[in-house]
DNA sequence: AGTTTAGTTCGAATTTATTCGAACTGTCGT
DNA sequence: ACGACAGTTCGAATAAATTCGAACTAAACT
């Protein structure tokens, strides 16, 4: 069976109450606060007190509800902050996230 | 036995996940935009397809978080928003909250 | 005192999230 | 071809949220 990646929600299919939940959590905050820092990261550099299995049901959480992209590159999974798209919905919303 | 509200969270102690997650319910979000509308209000007022100790659950929660304010007025208990506190501590976010 | 109104609290059922180990896929290096 | 590496997926256990009816409190009115 191949790996899927569950589909990110276009901009448009963004819903504030799925973004809303998915940064409602320490951990996929810490995530979120990281990529905003540093840009571009695998999934790998995240320092999470949890094993991958864990981790990377928080990545999907945050795929699902358009929070993050991200895309094959060789062997790791790069993830970016879907800024963009998330500010064209949403103005503001993740400067306030991330400021606080 | 009294009845006890939960204690609101003072303004220092608002954590940024607890108002997101108490944000990440279309119920509870919905309540909060007619606060946001329509100032103070009581519980009873928000047509919401739930019984009443479902609804009353729901304000436990925006309150636990510190989203919204309850005080005693006769029989009913009116809430408000808590947009001084929270704009204060989480500048932006509210507004933007409010605006999706 | 009794009734109505507003909303909470309790308790239990159901649903949904989180957690983790184990097995897996795909890519890279040797 | 064979490991090692990065991360996903599966399955099952645990934990947490939501839901609701029923019983309750407290204020207001008659």
């Amino acid at each position: 069976m191949p790996i899927f990646l569950p589909k990110e929600p276009s901009k448009k299919e963004l819903l504030m109450t799925a973004v809303l939940y998915a940064l409602s959590d320490e951990i996929r905050l810490g995530i979120v606060r990281q990529l905003a820092a540093k840009g571009e990261q695998p999934c790998g550099v995240f320092e999470v007190d949890r094993p991958k299995s864990s981790l990377s049901h928080h990545f999907r959480v945050l795929r699902e509800s358009g929070v993050v992209a991200t895309r094959k590159d060789g062997k790791a999974l790069m993830n970016t902050l879907r800024q963009e798209d998330l500010d064209a919905r949403f103005p503001g919303l993740l400067k306030a996230v991330l400021k606080g």
